[in-house]
DNA sequence: TGCCTTACTGTACGATCGTTCAACAACGGC
DNA sequence: GCCGTTGTTGAACGATCGTACAGTAAGGCA
């Protein structure tokens, strides 16, 4: 709502302080700067703080600016934290997309690079893993993370079937199939399951054995032991 | 910090109300009575809106009491989380014990009936689901939240381990031996990753289709397809 | 019946929340 | 040097938060 009472009486700067030779106060940034800076603190208060710190003074003190600013680059704050989200789903892919193409160009080399990417900072962090389950706490209620989530979980999954695939072809015996969508599924399952662990509690989960883990699940899977009931 | 400033004359109730026949206006509980019933509402809320459905006057409006009521059983509002979670937790391995209870007595069949009891109501509703992100999103940053994790995540952990270890001295062939930690650290980070994919998009997956990939892990990994890596 | 204990109410407080907006000022163009 | 654009400030708003506590009244007991 607006305000309706006057605002008080501004008292004019003196001449003293207008004559002398000022410092700037501060410094103009590009609106996509400025934007990315934000982002970045709230993702940064977020870490550190968890639900608590997304606070529209919490979040802007730490990016160094005024209060009023981030209403000036974001229509309100349920649109920066989607903004945050966004950057911080497409910087996790992006970061196992890398370490995949940094991989032998072997299906399973390429396969454990994911994986150990998965289980190696700066994603197994305990902090990171906070402000994922932050995150998805706002799912049920919030229209604009709904929106984000849609738009980024797609690659991630399609970045896990590729993965999957490729496998699957390499080494799977001729004439047997298998159910990908089913094996996808259950691996980003089993690797969220085991990021979620070790997040609530790091001593019950060695990221060596999380990646063991999830590789001997998809060499089962794989050497079709018994994926029939999958079908 | 206490309050300073003398508080308002209060008018007396007027005669005419003193000497009518007065309905009760509230009815006494038994502290422990009172206390399940705001922990009850504190659930109730948290499923309804989330994160922030958990402000005192939403609670005690849902509890049918007043705002000060609460901190006259509860010394603060985290107090009211903890023991909310406490008895979320307690009522969920509770049902899941009675599911495995009802089973046939074959190892197969118990651990059949605590996967289908993961998967089905009460325990398979998205309200549900985003009432454990909540809390898991508090854990870093609330000691009471951490403490009553520890409290009860221990029973969940020994349910899954015993049905397991059952299952593995009926169905595992004589001579070999399996990592029980790895296959229950398992089981149950394969579990809540498909609980949370099924909270984040339930078309994603169905709760047969859960069920069976827990299984078919079990059942690969009891085989001993490969479980040489794990030791 | 009157008394006492105490469960309970409801207002007030101070803090903090997200948002608004008039004023300020940095900086490029002239 | 001046001007216009606009990124930026910061105080103030109204709402709402958790908590405190003076006061009310329900219900058991003598």
């Amino acid at each position: 709502m607006r305000r309706t009472k006057p605002r008080r009486f501004v008292v004019p700067a003196n001449s003293s302080a207008r004559s002398a030779p000022r410092a700037a106060r501060y410094e103009r940034q590009l609106p996509e700067q400025r934007r990315l800076a934000l982002i970045a603190a709230t993702i940064d208060c977020l870490k550190r703080y968890g639900h608590e710190g997304l606070s529209i003074r919490t979040i802007s003190a730490r990016a160094g600016v005024s209060v009023g600013l981030i209403n000036h680059h974001f229509p309100n704050k349920d649109e920066l934290i989607a903004a945050a989200y966004r950057h911080f789903n497409a910087e996790l892919v992006a970061g196992l997309k890398a370490a995949v193409a940094r991989a032998a160009p072997q299906p399973r080399q390429r396969l454990r690079a994911f994986l150990q990417a998965s289980f190696s900072p700066p994603n197994l962090d305990r902090d990171v893993l906070a402000a994922w389950v932050v995150f998805w706490g706002m799912y049920r209620h919030s229209r604009a993370i709904q929106r984000v989530h849609g738009e980024n979980y797609e690659s991630y999954v399609e970045l896990v079937h590729g993965l999957l695939a490729e496998l699957i072809r390499d080494e799977r015996p001729r004439g047997t199939s298998v159910n990908l969508r089913f094996i996808a599924m259950g691996l980003s399952a089993l690797l969220d399951g085991l990021w979620l662990e070790w997040c609530l509690e790091p001593a019950n989960v060695r990221p060596a054995e999380a990646v063991a883990l999830c590789e001997s699940w998809i060499d089962n899977l794989c050497r079709g032991a018994d994926s029939s009931r999958l079908e």
